[in-house]
DNA sequence: ATATGTGCAAACTCTTTGCATGGAG
DNA sequence: CTCCATGCAAAGAGTTTGCACATAT
């Protein structure tokens, strides 16, 4: 049976307090303000768990290491700041992007990033 | 002075014999066919040699890890298939895609990812 | 009371670096 | 004959796991 731990409930805080996937260095980072003994791995253990739980959802960007998110947003991508290293949402998508595939080839997913420097790294 | 080996014969070899990105086990691995006391070690120090002289170019994709392919290829994106983790070209780009960015957000370049499962393990 | 969750430290994986030897020039 | 490049093994970074202790139920 699942326990509701000061630890998790700070880590769902977190989720619930920010709008961009996090790594695990951040939600250490935020979720330290509130629980400041959290160790980096119950962030990677708990965050496995809401993964398990459709709570939260991995976001693989470019650059390699997994970020989280709530997994109930709609359909979305991600902007990368060269700058800070933060993600952030881009809420429109360029539709028919999945017909791009080469002949033969069967898509189930797509994944777009963008680059640059967000409005506060400008 | 920069010197001409068997090992970055071997390597240069690799890449003009294959049309996608590969991850430096794979080099590794063909590689070795080539010049087989090749070493992991070897492989890394060289591509990143061959990036410098912008020969080749990196390859971020999701999922953590660079990959590298022929720098003076045109724009393109990727087909990346989830069975045998193998990267395809994609030659087609949905152009427009860099005015989703935010307000105030400065997109300097952008990376699309197809993931789905390729010709050979459908 | 009991079994799950936590924090620490060790283990792992992937990549980089130090060093003695090999080989291109 | 020089000095750059190589291969190995050790060191780093990021992530996972084992274990004893803490704590939710």
């Amino acid at each position: 049976m699942r326990r509701d731990t000061r630890q998790r409930r700070a880590i769902r805080r977190v989720f619930m307090n920010v709008d961009r996937p996090l790594t695990p260095e951040e939600i250490l980072e935020y979720g330290r303000r509130i629980v400041p003994s959290l160790g980096l791995a119950t962030v990677y253990r708990t965050v496995k768990i809401f993964v398990a739980e459709r709570w939260l959802s991995e976001v693989e960007l470019p650059g390699g290491g997994l970020r989280y998110e709530l997994a109930d947003r709609p359909h979305h991508h991600h902007f990368l700041c060269r700058s800070c290293d933060q993600a952030f949402d881009v809420h429109r998508c360029p539709d028919e992007v999945e017909r791009l595939a080469p002949r033969g080839f069967e898509v189930d997913g797509h994944e777009l990033t963008l680059f640059g420097r967000c409005v506060t790294c400008r």
